[in-house]
Parts: C-alpha cells; structure tokens; sequence
DNA sequence: CTTTACATGTAACTCGTTACATGATTAA
DNA sequence: TTAATCATGTAACGAGTTACATGTAAAG
C-alpha cells in the first residue's frame, strides 16, 4: 500500500492533479516506486473516499480541467503514522539475475547483450541524478531537514548505480572468457 | 511471470516437490525472487496444466507422501527462448526511500532505527552470501558455466549489500546529526 | 501429549499491468 | 489536418499477499 503512501508524500509538497503527480513520479519519486498514471488515478481516487485527499475540479486556460488534490488533515496524520511504522523488508525480484542462473554455453552471448543493454540504462539514471544533484543538491549539509531525506535517497541511488556499474564490468569480462573458450 | 521460469530454473538441475522448491527458495534462487509455498503451489499447478512440467505422486517412509515435479523437453525449451527475451526494466520499490522523502524533525529517531534495523538484515544477509561463497563458490574462474553464472548473481548480492552498509553509515551519520541539532 | 518438521492446498483480497477509450487545445 | 501535449479515465487480467485449513510422522 506504498502507493498510496507515495502520491500522499508528493501531495505534502503541493496540490496536484493526477497529470501532475504522473510527472513527478516520473521526475523524482518514481526513482523508488514507479507507478503508471492509471494506478495513479485509481489511487487518488480511493485516497479521496478515504477522505485522505481533498479534490477539486479547476478549469484552466487553453488546456483542459483539471483536477487539483490537496492532502486533508486525516491525511497528514496517516503519514505521520505509516512513517512510524515497520515497514517490510524490500522485495527482491529480479530476472536478470534468475536468468544468469541459467547461463550455458548457448545463451552467453544473449546475456551479454542483456547486461550492456542494462549498463546503459544505468549510465542514463546517473546522468540524470548528477544533474539533479548539482542542481539542488550541491551543499547536502545546509540543506533543510526534509530536503535532506530527499538527499540521502538520491544519495543511495547514485551510489547503488556506480556499483551495478563496477560489478557489470567485472561479469562482462567473466562472460566474454567464457564465450572466447567455450567448454 | 517471471516466477514460473525461476521455478523451472531450480527444476533444471533437480526433479522437486512444491516444499523444496520452497526451501531451495528460501535457500539460493529467493535471493533474487521472493516467493510463498501458496505461490509456489500455484504455479506449479498452471505449469503442469500447460505441459511444462510433470508430476507425479511419491510416497515416502516416514514422512508424508509428496509431488515431484520434473521440467519437460517443452518446459526447457520455453526456458530456452525466455532467456533470449528481452527482460523488463528491473522495478523500484521501495518503502524505505519514500520514507526518506518524508524526513522531518519528528520522525528523525524513527528513520534511524529503521537504518539499523535494515543494516542489521543486510549484514546477515552478507554473512549468508559469504558462507555460500566459501563452501561452493571459492575459485569462480574454474567453475562450470552454469555456476558461473550463479557466482555472479551472488557477487552481486555480495556488492550490493556492501555497498548498502556503506551508504546507511554515512545516511546514519547524517541522521544523527539532524537529531543533535535540531532546526 | 505436545511440539516440530514435513507436506499441500483454498479463498479472498490487494496491487500492478496492459489495452482500450475519450476528448480539449495548440502549433506546424 | 495532423501531430503533440494536456488530461482523465475503464475493464480485464495477472501477480502477489494474507488468512485459513488440513493432515502425517517423528522426537522429546
């Protein structure tokens, strides 16, 4: 139910319509719970009839009406709680590496593939937390208390990607033995 | 659907019953694809109906009888051409780094015990990895291929969860100093 | 006789994905 | 008039979790 947790989290910050909250996933939180806008209005939706959320239609000019949510005080009081709470372990699901379990000789040069293919994806990722770093992050130290949450997550996530670098080199090199000698 | 292939991968190397699979989760492939025994139950029962799998009744002395189920010639070829695919995007969830996005005075003390606690898991989850290591995976360049393959799985565990630790000292420090000195 | 390990399941529910559907406004 | 951006949804399905249910056999 993190979901709904996450939306709430955004909505702290500001009043957004679920286009808007669709984009900050995208730009920002989504970095540790990606979401589709469909979940995203299906959420706001079920928020609003738990009264956690507060919505209103707001017309716009040359764009279509939106609806605006606002966090409600019942809501505010529900993440003061859920942050007290345990929360589960984190889930580990990953095919990559139930597909390495299968490596044989036939399929190393698709595996190959896979982890460039994958390296890039991680190359991009922290292309775009360096930029967002040095743009608001250059001082962490100075930082207000919540920007200073914000900070850690990134923080964990560039240093989670360098090391999927560094451990996607030494494989590489493994898988490439492998295929130049096969046994 | 990628817990069926994790099943058929552990049937790769050994006919097994919906306990062992269990434990074998538990165990190794779980690492990296979390799995219930209702879950496993039921896969294993749609595998069966699609003729990937066969099963079939063993009695056991002193213990209850138990349903071996082995990987068919469709089943490895359905492995075969799943590794080829393409896999998704690996998926970020985690309660942890919205918490974070929530940081603020009040909840400071609780995100540092929620630290601990996580650096606790990880560290026994390392020692795990380490063990694992010695027993069966001490010299990774003699290894057979398909070994090989789990070796890097578990390196990566083994990186990951370093490079975990080292992130939450440095999350902890900061933490602490927040908690000190309060704004 | 009670606990632990072995062994297999069902039912209800929530969460998440994919495909489909609609429509306004602006710029080329 | 066509494409792009903004904006909100529904329906169907598949994946995953939680709670519940049942029973055998060994060991203490």
């Amino acid at each position: 139910m993190a979901l709904q947790h996450a939306i709430m989290t955004a909505l702290l910050e500001d009043d957004m319509s679920g286009f808007e909250l669709a984009r900050a996933f995208d730009a920002s939180l989504g970095f540790f719970w990606r979401a589709t806008h469909q979940q995203i209005y299906q959420e706001l939706k079920k928020l609003s009839q738990k009264k956690l959320l507060d919505s209103k239609s707001v017309p716009q000019v040359g764009k279509p009406r939106k609806i605006l949510y606002a966090i409600t005080p019942a809501g505010r009081a529900a993440m003061d709680k859920w942050v007290y709470e345990e929360s589960r372990v984190q889930e580990a699901k990953d095919d990559l590496f139930v597909k390495l379990y299968n490596l044989s000789s036939d399929n190393v040069p698709q595996l190959i593939s896979e982890l460039e293919r994958r390296r890039e994806q991680v190359m991009q990722r922290l292309y775009l937390y360096e930029k967002i770093r040095r743009g608001h992050y250059e001082n962490p130290e100075t930082l207000p208390i919540r920007r200073k949450g914000i900070y850690l997550a990134l923080d964990w996530g560039t240093q989670h990607g360098e090391q999927f670098l560094q451990w996607c080199d030494g494989a590489l090199e493994m898988l490439t033995s492998c295929k130049d000698m096969p046994t």
